[in-house]
DNA sequence: TTTTGTTCCGCAAAGCTTTGTGCAAAGCTT
DNA sequence: AAGCTTTGCACAAAGCTTTGCGGAACAAAA
């Protein structure tokens, strides 16, 4: 019917009462007459009125949008992330703005200037893989924006956020490879500057004191988590001469490169090799064999990140950042399962 | 520093000017003396001014928003075409509001609702599998709004939309499984009310009459596009006392749970039973054996839309609705190809 | 000195909503 | 009947930007 939506004005000079009698009648506001709220509801619905949210977040000065910034959209991980972060906004009237970084630290950087002009109230964040320098989010600190940061962290003294227990994941991870008979395990390690990377690393070795097994660092590729490096590391360590019989990636992608590899090398899973991998979505399920992997609470994640805006914007004083640790979960299936060599 | 960000009233006042004088400062207006430009540019410079957008809104009455409905957005097809409208969208200064009817025609309508009420200047939108009115799309033609669907399609004469070319697409198929010697060859179809189901479900019946093939209607199961149903409906066909020899899967989940079944079987792909999926992803090449797939061009697609949307925006009268089809392309891989049956 | 013409900047409105304050009329008390 | 309270609504400002128009100040021309 009508090109451009209705305002509190249209309805007011169609009734001949004034702006702010619409504004309350349609709030109940004791003010108004019973009869005159009636009309004017009647009239709104029919219209179907709603308020301008511009004119609502220049009056309140706030844009009820939270700005997200992921290295990658396209991928199981993340978008499942985004879809809890977006289920809470939802629930509290708020919209998610989303950006991609596309692992690029200039990217990230420039997706945290559009975001801020954008007038957003705050940002939830995960790291570009390149990122190593985090002066781009002082402005934050200053302007006293909420500021949530999951998987990939930084400052966590500074700035709340959502983490997995990498370290003991991966703890978890060389503990069952143990279990299941191996003692040459090898590990394929993100780069070293990424919180989440080096705690597994860490976990790895921790895992392998644990396991009496001694650290051997020839087991070691740290990789820049491109499927060709994954796939170089993965041949790499395949080559040794006293190869592994497991390895742990250090996430899915660089595990089903894994896998491809190791099959393309003439050797099977689990017989020879046994494999892990992280974040556990549909598709561990559908390779041969079914992939072990850790579960990852990618929804829960994402509903926890933007908890913890909200408990920030909510509180009018500075609150103090808070750490969310995430239950992970070991879904052992048969790719980590040792069978008898010789079968 | 400032807790709140500055504005032209708070420039105007430290360099005791009037707002429009600095408005126009900034936009290098001739009228400003170019002494007070100078001095006006490099205080807003330095106190990182950037026009409020909720006031331009207000003002051109514009968001600068695109709404983006999808069935599930934790999904590669779904995530990558986003991708796209997102790319295009950031090179005209829009912004993209994601919302997932999670597949429901009750939460698809909500959708509408919200980012209507958001005041988006336009729809793009894939219909959730259970939609068959739509009803809630009418008040958009009304409002003169741009709407571009894709994939799951509906009203083609009266809005754009990007698609691909389903039915040559399900012909190709059929075509490439009887040069491949499948003589039997079955079909997972989707509910016939969506466009891209039905298209695929007449490519297949094409397909088999280009190829001299009889249509059996035991060949073919018709599901709901979950993944129980998917199993259920690959039991069945495997279980035909005269069971197919190749399975044509309306997409890539349902090729997958189907490769599951086949396995759990006791079959072998491609020696038993040839198999294809569509949209083509990182994870085909992961699966065992590597699975042929039609590859759409998702991230294109995703542009596409934006464009249209773009070209409605920009034409200030009502343009003609334009359907735009999108070229597939078959990868062939080892799930396709009959090696002998006795290997 | 007065008129004409520049140059440079301020005023105000519009876009939409909320809310404190003001004001008129009606109802009440004494 | 005069004064007080209550009821019911309107006015205006604030939040921020753009832009047409008006106007002051000054220089040059008549």
């Amino acid at each position: 019917m009508s090109r451009k939506p209705i305002s509190l004005k249209d309805i007011a000079k169609e009734l001949n009462v004034s702006i702010s009698t619409v504004s309350r009648a349609l709030k109940n506001h004791p003010d108004i007459s019973v009869a005159l709220t009636t009309k004017i509801q009647a009239l709104a619905r029919e219209r179907e009125f709603s308020p301008n949210p511009l004119a609502m977040g220049l009056l309140k000065q706030q844009t009820r949008i939270i700005g997200v910034i992921v290295p990658n959209l396209v991928t199981f991980f993340y978008s499942s992330i985004i879809s809890g972060i977006e289920s809470v906004a939802r629930e509290n009237g708020y919209y998610v703005l989303i950006t991609s970084s596309y692992e690029s630290y200039i990217k990230e950087k420039e997706c945290v200037e559009n975001l801020l002009s954008s007038r957003v109230e705050g940002l939830i964040v995960c790291l570009s893989k390149e990122t190593k320098d985090y002066s781009h989010f002082e402005k934050i600190i200053n302007k006293e924006i909420p500021l949530v940061f999951f998987d990939r962290v930084c400052r966590t003294s500074e700035f709340s956020s959502v983490v997995i227990d990498n370290r003991d994941m991966a703890f978890q991870i060389i503990k069952h490879f143990y279990e299941s008979g191996a003692r040459r395990i090898a590990h394929i390690a993100g780069p070293q500057h990424l919180s989440i990377a080096c705690e597994r690393f860490e976990g790895y070795q921790a895992g392998l004191k644990n396991c009496k097994l001694k650290f051997d660092k020839n087991l070691v590729e740290f990789i820049d988590l491109t499927i060709d490096d994954a796939a170089k590391a993965a041949n790499k360590l395949l080559s040794l001469p006293d190869s592994p019989d497991a390895i742990f990636s250090v996430n899915d992608m660089v595990a089903y490169v894994t896998m491809k590899e190791i099959k393309r090398k003439g050797l099977r899973i689990p017989e020879d090799v046994l494999l892990v991998g992280i974040t556990d979505e549909f598709h561990a399920t559908v390779v041969d064999p079914p992939l072990t992997s850790i579960m990852h609470p990618t929804f829960d994640i994402g509903r926890e990140c933007a908890s913890l805006f909200f408990a920030q914007i909510q509180s009018k004083e500075k609150t103090p950042p808070i750490q969310k640790v995430m239950k992970t979960k070991l879904i052992v299936r048969e790719s980590s399962v040792r069978k008898d060599r010789t079968c």
